[in-house]
DNA sequence: ATGTTCATATTCACCGATAAGCACTTAGTT
DNA sequence: AACTAAGTGCTTATCGGTGAATATGAACAT
């Protein structure tokens, strides 16, 4: 199970070290994407091939699916986790979350995220987030 | 499995660097057709015959049927990478996917699809590509 | 408190992938 | 035969990715 929340910073040439909590569950290597607001998804190789699986089903002919299928393909890369520990994140994938330097790194049971610090704070603070109201919605999905 | 984006540029002649990373799951030889959305796509030989078997199965009754067989048979082309990792793209495809010099190149797992870097560009833009929709899509398959 | 170990941070050097320019070949045109 | 255009191959320079070495700092045991 992925979880906590660390923070850490990108090298000069765009490589980030894994919380070694994190690295003993996600595996030497493991698949970083696109996510949503704004962040890089990574999931254990595992977790991913299911996710594979599923978009190779959708059907070529429906521009839906092909959007969604671009999204998550053409934004993964496989990453593995060198012998200090780092793995590098593509560029294109760095650009897209806004990373410069300060990055915090989150586990979110079956996956981790990735986040420009300044926005996980943002994320966090009241006007987005508050734990009374999250606990509101969830009711409605039956908890 | 295909996956991650790219960018490179046509050389004077329309030649382009296969991706080392694409390059190892494409093989030598692969095919390249007149794609959907305005972009070129590759396929390994595997996938191509794969995909080619697909294509015999529909009725030559239905007129559009018919049109979307010749659409990506009459477009297809065979290329080959040379020693230093290029490949050369027909003018006729070329000028279909109105590529000039700057060129992304993506993974989409069974294929591969050259882009006009702008076109894509736009295509990933967000009036294009909706955080909603995605996550929908996501909750859907199960993720 | 001191020393030991492990995790993280920083810096440097090297190598391979890519970019770009040029030369040569072949085929088609005049 | 001379010219042009497209295709192919080679050479060089640059940059990003990769690995090694070392430094810092926290956690833990003695």
């Amino acid at each position: 199970m992925l979880i906590g929340e660390y923070e850490h910073s990108l090298d000069a040439k765009g490589r980030l070290i894994m919380p070694a909590k994190l690295r003993e569950c996600l595996g030497e290597k493991f698949i970083i994407t696109k996510g949503l607001d704004g962040c890089l998804f990574g999931f254990s190789q595992n977790e991913w091939t299911n996710f594979e699986e599923k978009l190779k089903t959708l059907p070529l002919t429906n521009k839906n699916a092909r959007d969604f299928v671009r999204f998550f393909l053409s934004g993964a890369t496989e990453c593995e986790i060198d012998k200090q520990g780092r793995f590098l994140i593509a560029s294109n994938l760095r650009d897209y979350a806004e990373m410069e330097k300060e990055v915090a790194i989150i586990g979110v049971g079956t996956r981790i995220e990735i986040w420009n610090k300044e926005k996980w704070k943002k994320y966090n603070s009241d006007e987005n987030i508050s734990a009374d109201e999250i606990a509101e919605n969830m009711t409605m999905l039956g908890i």
